[in-house]
DNA sequence: AATGAATGAGCCTTCATTCAT
DNA sequence: TATGAATGAAGGCTCATTCAT
């Protein structure tokens, strides 16, 4: 692909974000995106076949740019404490939960779904198992450091990461404040550290 | 509304049922419950006005027919312990969980990403906190009776509804095994009591 | 027929009356009618077999209505000078053209043009013919009398008949005040008869 | 808009202009022009988003089509007496009278009837205004001329236009023969001017 | 590469009309 | 007679996708 042919891409990821942002991923049409990027119904045909390619894509740029943060994240703070790691991950978590619009998480949901119905495998398992592997990681390192006292940092782990998803998932059906997330994650966190209220 | 009318709305409503279970939400016509009862288009707009009428209608059905099962389960066991009680509650979770198709739940979620795309109010709340308020009963029973010893009934209540309501998700997205909820279960179990492997 | 199916029939025409003087004709439809007249679907074709039968029906009883008016009118002021008579008649013609709502003109223009497409004959031809021979009739003896001087009472009452007609359509197009049909009014009878303003 | 698309707005008016001479206004759907214009149902929505909208475009075009031959007209005989322009100005009228299908004057009845239950505005009081304008500066000017005697030319015009009107609806519903139409312009032209039979 | 007009399938909804009760 | 549930045709509208330019 010519260079020419990338920035097209990228115009179209990200003026498509933008839309299923806004409107989730079963209400966006080609039409939506279309006219979102200011280019022709074919010329758009030529990079994507589909709503679908284009949001996968659009999860992938975005997969990729976290990564990247996150590995710079780590990398530039890598003599941090535990804790602090800990507390800049739930941080982003809890960003993650309260951020309602503005973010694809209904439409990675509702794409998903789409999935599971039509049979076939979505993307979002990697995402939420690195998550996990993550958070042990600190743990553990937590642990080894004295930060904090956790007998089964993979079991624990992974009921946080169900609870945050749960908080994620509640915070876009039924509602949830941002005094409940922090109750919540305290909660949590009590399970092998000290927390002050 | 005539006895008649009404064996024909519990006709639509079990059809409709199983069209959402297998198709979802928004993947499902007035066509497809047309077909799938076996009637005319113009005789589904006699009971019905739109598929989101005879979910919200299907949703219901399925609701007072829970809220009995719960009543006469509770009515059933009055004597029984408490710990007898949190077993049959999460019993019932873990199958909500696990139960992939033949489910509403994607519907249900769906659904409520439709309203809330749509700036409307979805009905999953009232269930959610249904859920919360009755675990905490049974957790703060279970303190009385010394069967458990939860400092917090509500907070754990509601940690663990959100620790489930993930799973249920997780088991919709990425997938999940009946090992990994029950690890769960127990994990969230040991925060008040003893449980063995 | 009997005398109660007689009487279900005058039900029906005065409802459906009020409701073609409300919605016109084209946009009767036979659920209107039947849940004006709050009887059943079927019930209603018992008796007609669709929304056309009703209006000429309906048209007919208000003609036989009029007609009847009329020659009490006639009857009762045999005595009555000419000029007495043009009075009453135009105030009359006056009536129906600035009657907007709760009048079937316009249900009978739409009948008409209905007619008119699909190569029927509609119903209004003779009214308007009579009123022409009644006008006619009028100046006649006017002239008789003394009041009037016209020279060709067929062609003065053919042409006021068409300017009526006139206001009557513009009165349901493009609007009509009522000073500006007294104006034409009283242009009109200048012609064979002194008016003051 | 792209000259493409003009020519094909262009070809679809001229094709549903003969649709509703046909058929009317009322009775015309989005299907009937599809089949005129032999397009595709979208390709049609392209242009018109409903059969109203297309209809009101058709009346403009015609409208505009004949100011521009009025215009004409009146540029090429502006010499011409103010009895030749009478003339023609009746003769016009007179074959829109008797235009009976190939017209579109009851499409246009039904639309403003159509309006008027939606509670709009028609667009027929603009067309009908100008008439009068129109005539009354041909008496006007025929007074000056001393071919006509007529004091009061804004009455004369609004008169005769009623009436003309009443022959044009009359066409339409009742019929009228061609000689009456003769008769009743003769008629008003003795008002203000000698006319032999 | 890029355009955007055009297609046609598919869904939604209404309504005249029939028919078993 | 009377009911009103049921039917299916008909019309409205949208959208993914193609294709000539």
């Amino acid at each position: 692909m010519s260079e020419r042919a990338d920035e097209k891409k990228q115009l179209i990821l990200s003026e498509a974000a933008k839309v299923f942002a806004l409107k989730g991923y079963r209400n966006v049409s080609m039409k939506d995106i279309v006219e979102a990027c200011g280019i022709s119904r074919g010329g758009l045909y030529l990079y994507y076949d589909s709503v679908e390619a284009i949001f996968l894509d659009v999860l992938k740029s975005i997969d990729d740019a976290e990564d990247e943060t996150g590995k710079n994240m780590m990398a530039g703070i890598e003599d941090a404490s535990s804790a602090d790691l800990l507390l800049w991950f739930l941080k982003e978590q809890k960003k993650e939960i309260l951020r309602g619009k503005n973010s694809l998480s209904i439409a990675a949901y509702e794409h998903a779904f789409a999935c599971k119905q039509a049979g076939k495998q979505s993307g979002s398992k990697h995402k939420f198992e690195t998550a996990v592997l993550v958070l042990e990681k600190i743990l553990t390192r937590g642990n080894e450091t004295g930060e904090f006292d956790c007998e089964n940092p993979g079991g624990v782990a992974s009921n946080m990461m169900y609870t945050i998803e749960g908080m994620k998932i509640c915070a876009r059906t039924v509602g949830i404040t941002e005094k409940k997330v922090d109750r919540e994650l305290v909660y949590m966190m009590r399970q092998f550290m000290e927390v002050e209220d």
